[in-house]
DNA sequence: GTGGTCTAGACCACC
DNA sequence: GTGGTCTAGACCACT
């Protein structure tokens, strides 16, 4: 059984969700370097998707610089993850930027943000 | 002239980024109660975009009770606006929970989500 | 001032709305038969609407024989309005035909009308 | 052969017949929950109407909960109807509430209203 | 003039 | 194949 979830009523594409996902599990050490992703099929199977949808997540992931493919093998994780998680963070980094501009732009000040950010801290968000 | 903006080039709906652009005039105070909306001929010439798209803004905009429409007259702002800005502003609260929900959960710390936030405050992001 | 009364902001059109007021005064008996109607520009002033609107409307009323006009004179309710009354019902009553037959096809029963019907001679609805 | 029928002489908009068509379907339980509907092309070519009317219908359901979309999959009914079917009783049963008040109003009785039911039950209005 | 509906036909991303 | 968006152009009722 892989660690890779999707939600599929979710309106985000369903290989934007295994991206996403494969992302998160290397990041924190769960996937390593140079282990296999799970095949087409299986991971297809598993998830009840068709395998297209595998495999352009796969293809996605290998242009992003996150596996690579060897014909006949397999997937795998490339063996160096450092720039990954720092490439993640960033993007996440980048998003709150772009949330944070728009609620300045809205009248929100940075008083409610900062008492918005304690509040998931102590887990009230959950 | 509008102060309705979109960019044609965003891959964004177009009526989404009117819709978006309409919320924001309203919540800023640029747009008053009950005054007329640009009319879907006349705003769909200034942005040279199809009227069919301006009508499906208006038509969400109504939908969300930003605006109302009395055919042959012209569609308008509603009479009470407060609610609406207060909606707008949970919702964008709402998305920044959930993306430094990630952060977090990226291993980013508060103190570099804190810098980001003096840097957008500073201008230094526009 | 006039007994006509109009929603400006409901989707019936206008001039429905001042056809069906008209029609509910002569039906109470509070306009009586040859009794003028207000002028077109009276009318358009009081209701402060567009006069064209008032004639369109005054001109249904002609077509469906409650009122007629005399050119230079005005617009009056015709002589006999007997008719009208039993036009009124029957037009009210097929609507609710059609109601209730849509309530049936919803898979609601005649009980559940019924008390309906009761709890509005009641009073509790209104 | 879908299940979902129009009137193309209605004044109605088509669009809200197909709403409304549905509805009726789901509350009969002729459409079950997570059923997938006809797909736009389909239903588009079996009604003999453009696509994109189709479209409207079928995003006017998603709006009022009775549907959703997954893009490149299809439409398909909500897992949860059975408040689709109250609120649906509901507004037939306020329409009527409404219209019957208009009814006593216009110096029609009970007995009057009584009996019109009792002639559709029999059928006689078909 | 206004908004509302509809058609015809195109292109896109996704599965 | 699917739904989603957009364009171009038409017709309608209403003001």
């Amino acid at each position: 059984m892989s660690l890779i979830t999707i939600d599929i009523k979710s309106r985000q594409p369903i290989y934007e969700q295994i991206v996403y996902s494969v992302k998160k599990l290397v990041m924190r050490g769960i996937m390593q370097p140079d282990e296999p992703l799970p095949s087409v099929r299986t991971l297809a199977g598993e998830l009840a998707i068709n395998p297209n949808t595998i495999q352009k997540a796969y293809s996605e992931l290998e242009r992003q610089g996150i596996a690579y493919s060897l014909p006949g093998k397999g997937s795998f994780i490339v063996s160096e993850t450092r720039k990954i998680e720092e490439d993640f963070q960033n993007e996440i980094l980048r998003e709150i930027a772009s949330n944070i501009k728009r609620a300045f732009d809205a009248g929100i000040n940075e008083a409610q943000i900062a008492e918005l950010i304690d509040s998931i801290k102590e887990g009230r968000h959950d």
